[in-house]
RNA sequence: GGUCCCGUGGUGAAGCCUGGAGUUCACGCCGCCCUGUCAAGGCGGAGGUCGCGAGUUCAAAUCUCGUCGGGACCGCCA
């Protein structure tokens, strides 16, 4: 990668040059450079250093006499570009070779001391940083950040459009549908009492567009759920969305992963990058989670046969499951009880651990109850060694698989900026995810997504059975954290059917929820397949950021509020009148 | 809906556990000095209702309860 004024485009207006862009060559030119200032350092009455920022960078002017010239100061400066003495030069500064000197100075604007500086060495409190985010978008990180994130969108947009996919646009004011996240609602004017919903995504748009003969359609599109935040997740967010049509999950694989290479290299080519393919059962069983982090190792190991028939009570449970944490048996009393209170908290009766101290040796509170061959099996299986931790789970499948896999996260996890981009596509999810109160089952997916071919068969089971059957539905996964996902779509009528017959969605519900999407595939639906995945997350990964606020120009609070605007706010009585609508504040109990 | 952490001059922290005068550190700000600095340096100065409200106490930044704001997480997020 360049400079980063490599991306700010030609100089235009008041300035002849970019900040940043001044090198050697440029020694003996007159050069007007414009920005703000970003330090003044005075010697006396006729000599100061005035470093000028702009978005590309810092460059050194000499001035005679800066008193009237202040921090953040907005100036223009026109000068000759010189090569800075033998001793004086900066290897800090990209530009730290030269310096302009003889120079005019003209202040456009002057500026008040700024309520928190522009340095990067400190962390500002979240509230002051969104209140004047205009001030915070002058630091390096969000500025970085903010180019980082329109070049990942630049490159996205170059490798979806080289794939033959066709950008469309979808309507933010939709219908409410009844799936999904809670909805933002707009009511409407023209219509009292009728309210227009913000799109959580385009899902159902780019399917009727397959059915529109557009066959590859992708968006950068904006979507809104109302569900609380996290640093992973705002009300608003972006995602890359796609559906292409006569092709498969293997295409979309491939369509995807080429969007996200050129994304990865125009940010950080360096980095070591992979992809590779596990099933949803893989995962869960290895690493305890659908979205495994496989920058470590630490997997879950299968214990269950070992302690076939075991004495102790604690152990005798559908699944049995442990595992290794090297050089874990450091860990003290109290960190250890830690442990165990959070397994707790997750669901687990309780938590075994064991420190290893040989081959056939181990100190446990639970030792005692153990035989040797299971002690002995156990530190095998887990490859042990002296020194490390083991840590045992037993309960349910899914418990166990829960349990570890949080612990395995908080114990090994690397920081967000290490151990290269793992790349993991999850596939074969499981069609439904469990069972409602009524005993139907709850699409993991969503309603539209095609079973496995291999598992059409099972769809005539009934009740647990049912959540063994897979779908042809798929995660993407960097680094532990959720990007995406996407399924091979049902498109025909029958099969559609079928399935809203096991949710439990009659003719009639089925035909006012998604009426117009199955009276559309009347009309000659062509197999499809697309995927959405997050580009607030995939921008925060590349950064090294571990909030995607980092990477949003204007990010709500966790509240969902923004210091910035004011919002949200209550409207005007007027507006409400027009609205047909009347407040009423739930009252506090 | 729940759990945990944080709130102290403009900024960031320490002080709080173990109550005793708004105490301290760094940065910034203002003034003066300074002709090669670059997180410049030297000297001097201003600036705080310790988020807010109750309670305990002779006495509260400090202990208790409530509340507001921020953050992390669980629930939630097809």
């Amino acid at each position: 990668m360049n400079t980063p004024s490599h991306f700010a485009g030609a100089p235009r207006g008041l300035r002849s040059d970019w900040c940043g862009d001044l090198r050697i060559d440029d020694v003996g030119r007159t050069v007007s450079v414009t920005g703000w200032v970003a330090r003044r350092r005075e010697h006396g009455e006729h000599l100061a250093f005035v470093d000028l920022r702009d978005r590309s960078g810092i460059i050194q002017c000499v001035v005679d006499g800066a008193h009237e010239v202040r921090t953040e100061y907005v100036l223009r400066i026109t000068g000759t570009v010189r090569e800075r003495p033998d001793g004086t030069r900066n290897t800090e500064l990209e530009t730290g070779a030269v310096e302009i000197v003889d120079c005019d100075v003209e202040v456009l604007n002057t500026a008040e001391p700024l309520p928190f500086p522009i340095d990067d060495r400190r962390d500002v409190d979240e509230t002051l940083r969104l209140r004047h985010r205009y001030v915070d978008l002058r630091r390096a990180r969000l500025q970085r950040n903010l180019v980082g994130r329109a070049r990942i969108n630049a490159a996205i947009r170059g490798a979806m459009d080289r794939q033959g996919f066709v950008e469309v646009e979808t309507p933010m004011l939709i219908a409410s549908t009844p799936e999904g996240a809670r909805d933002f609602v707009v009511p409407s004017r023209l219509s009292p009492g009728s309210f227009y919903a913000l799109p959580q995504s385009p899902q159902l748009f780019k399917q009727l567009a397959m059915v529109g003969g557009v066959d590859r359609y992708y968006q950068i599109a904006r979507c809104m759920r109302d569900e609380d935040l996290r640093a992973d997740r705002q009300f608003e967010f972006s995602q890359l969305d796609l559906e292409a049509s006569f092709v498969g999950q293997a295409e979309i694989l491939d369509f995807v992963t080429e969007a996200v290479s050129d994304a990865v290299a125009t940010i950080s080519g360096d980095r070591p990058v992979t992809f590779e393919t596990m099933t949803w059962y893989d995962a869960q069983e290895r690493f305890g989670s659908d979205k495994p982090d496989v920058r470590f190792g630490v997997e879950l190991t299968e214990l269950t046969e070992v302690f076939a028939s075991t004495d102790f009570n604690a152990f005798k449970a559908p699944c049995v499951k442990g595992i290794r944490v090297p050089g874990g048996a450091e860990l003290t009393r109290n960190r250890l009880d830690a442990l165990t209170d959070r397994a707790k908290k997750l669901g687990a009766k309780g938590l075994v651990w064991a420190k290893v101290d040989g081959p056939t040796a181990i100190t446990s509170p639970i030792a005692k109850f153990l035989t040797d061959r299971e002690v002995a099996d156990t530190v095998e299986m887990l490859g042990a060694e002296s020194g490390d931790l083991i840590l045992i789970v037993a309960d349910d499948r899914p418990m166990v698989r829960r349990v570890l896999g949080a612990l395995r996260l908080d114990l090994g996890r690397p920081g967000v900026g290490d151990g290269g981009l793992r790349f993991v596509w999850v596939t074969e999810f499981p069609l439904f995810e469990g069972l409602d109160e009524s005993g139907n089952p709850i699409p993991a997916h969503h309603p539209f997504t095609m079973p496995h071919p291999d598992d059409i068969g099972l769809l005539d089971a009934t009740g647990d059975e049912l959540t063994s059957i897979r779908s042809q539905a798929y995660d993407l996964v960097l680094n532990g954290w959720e990007l995406g996902s996407g399924s091979v779509r049902i498109h025909r009528r029958d099969t559609q059917q079928r399935i809203f017959g096991l949710l439990g969605i009659g003719a009639d519900e089925a035909q006012e929820k998604f009426g117009f999407l199955l009276d559309a595939f009347r009309f000659g639906a062509p197999p499809h397949a697309g995927f959405a995945f997050g580009i607030d997350r995939l921008t925060a990964l590349l950064l090294g950021e571990e909030n995607i606020r980092e990477v949003i120009a204007y990010p709500k609070t966790q509240s969902g509020a923004d210091p910035l605007t004011g919002a949200p706010s209550p409207i005007e009585a007027g507006q409400l009148t027009e609205l047909g609508l009347r407040v009423v504040v739930p009252q506090p109990r």
